[in-house]
RNA sequence: GUGACCAUAGCUCAGUUGGUUAGAGCACCUGGUUGUGGUCCAGGGGGUCGGGGGUUCGAAUCCCCUUGGUCACCCCA
């Protein structure tokens, strides 16, 4: 029995399941397309070095890798923007510029599954390439949130944690980091609820930070500032002139989503890659890991080969996300496809014409189905046609060889008498 | 990868200090005899108690290993 289990970290989708996936890969896609993203997508199976360029050999351990007969070095994908990557730099000067291509992809990832992360999980992203400035970014994030609206959650739901490295950078220059200890700094600020208050304050104090100083840094990394008041920040850190923060603050406004935002300068990220604008989408009481996660990469392409190119993009998992439109409420008890027409034959008669009947409505692309049983009880029928949420019953009974049949719609109740020539146009309400 | 807790039917769970053929609800299937549905009623299938080994006259129950789940660490691209 264990051999046959499905591997850890992975899950068995059943029509419901496959409904509820298919959902939210409905909604990623229909928002990325609206929102002008182009879909790509690339193999599900990569050289293993591929992963190396960016996050350096460390990567191995952590994802699912083998030997193919030719000894070559593959690995299943764990992300995507390596793909991406190699894809943008491999065409770069033939791409009509900016890029927006986005992808929803299977990852593979060999880590321990926990609540909100799986071994295999499907992943929304979106990047926009060729582009610099802030309205890249605010697009960006304004896509993350069209997709949240789109799923029914609302600014008191989730929020969107924006920070900004120049911002940051400069502020921790100010407040005494050296030039060269800025990494060490990040890391801090990411790190900063695991530890120890004092660990936390001898840490700041290491890096060159008076102890006054350490505590105004403590507070500016757990301060949430609103969207659209920067006055704030600028009070804080006592520097007027906020650079990038300040366009992109510009442009959420113009996108009409500061609502949505705040900044949040604990907002770290991956420490060797992201340039600018970085973001998180947290669940509003916090309790869950990021529901989506994104900024500014600028050297990613020219890390892959290619040109100079800044870039701009995100990532969505569906595990937290599912989790958190659960908890709302805002996932719907079933999503799979409903029959227009489910065929009950009531006599012997009518069942000669059950299968003439499915036959021709599919070929119009109408969803018909019938029941496999031999009873002609109606009413276990009917409870059939029920249970598959199907939109209309057709009964067929003597009449059906002479085009006559009763159309019976499933929501209302209301039955009549129908000609079956009619039967399509009833049905798709054409 | 490290540690902690957990594992009985498809799902949610009972199961006395180790003691006869391991139970319930929901779900599923079949009937309620000749045409009206998400309620009824009756019946049925389904578990070698995650798997393997050990202790014992006897193990769902105790011990070890293993697989999977949950949580934290690592990591979070």
């Amino acid at each position: 029995m264990s051999k046959l289990q499905a591997p850890r970290g992975t899950r068995d989708l059943y029509p419901k399941d496959c409904a509820w996936r298919n959902f939210l890969l409905d909604a990623w896609r229909r928002v990325s397309i609206r929102n002008g993203f182009e879909e790509v997508d690339g193999p599900i199976f990569e050289h293993l070095d591929l992963y190396k360029v960016k996050s350096g050999d460390g990567i191995v351990s952590e994802l699912f890798h083998f030997e193919d007969r030719g000894g070559r070095e593959l690995a299943i994908r764990p992300e995507f923007t390596p793909t991406l990557a190699r894809m943008v730099a491999a065409k770069a000067n033939a791409l009509p510029r900016p890029i927006k291509w986005f992808c929803v992809p299977n990852l593979c990832r060999a880590e321990r599954p926990q609540r909100g992360r799986l071994r295999e999980f499907w992943q929304w992203n979106a990047d926009i390439m060729g582009l610099e400035g802030a309205t890249a970014d605010a697009e960006c994030i304004f896509t993350v949130v069209d997709l949240m609206q789109e799923l029914g959650l609302e600014p008191g739901h989730v929020r969107m944690k924006i920070s900004h490295r120049t911002t940051v950078k400069d502020i921790l220059l100010k407040l005494g980091v050296a030039e060269d200890k800025l990494l060490s700094a990040f890391d801090l600020l990411d790190r900063r609820d695991k530890m120890e208050p004092e660990a936390f304050t001898q840490a700041a104090a290491k890096l060159g930070m008076e102890p006054d100083r350490v505590e105004r840094f403590e507070q500016m990394c757990r301060c949430k500032y609103p969207c659209g008041e920067l006055d704030q920040l600028r009070e804080q850190t006592g520097i007027q002139n906020l650079a990038d923060l300040e366009q992109l603050d510009a442009q959420l406004q113009a996108f009409g989503i500061a609502d949505w935002c705040e900044y949040d300068l604990g907002i770290v990220r991956g420490l060797a890659y992201y340039t600018g604008t970085v973001f998180e989408v947290h669940e509003a009481s916090g309790a869950l890991r990021a529901m989506a996660g994104g900024g500014r990469y600028d050297q990613l392409v020219e890390l892959f080969g290619g040109p100079s190119m800044p870039a701009v993009g995100f990532g969505m998992g569906d595990v937290v996300l599912s989790e958190v439109l659960i908890d709302k409420g805002l996932m719907p008890d079933d999503v799979s496809p409903c029959p227009d027409v489910f065929i009950v034959a009531a006599s012997d008669t009518g069942a000669t014409q059950v299968g003439p009947i499915a036959s021709k409505l599919r070929w119009k692309g109408i969803h018909a189905r019938y029941s496999y049983k031999t009873t002609r009880n109606v009413g276990k029928l009917l409870k059939e046609a029920a249970t598959a949420r199907s939109r209309f019953a057709l009964i067929l009974g003597d009449d059906a060889t002479n085009g006559k049949a009763e159309l019976k719609n499933m929501e209302t109740g209301d039955q009549q008498v129908i000609a079956l020539a009619d039967l399509e146009k009833l049905v798709t309400g054409a």
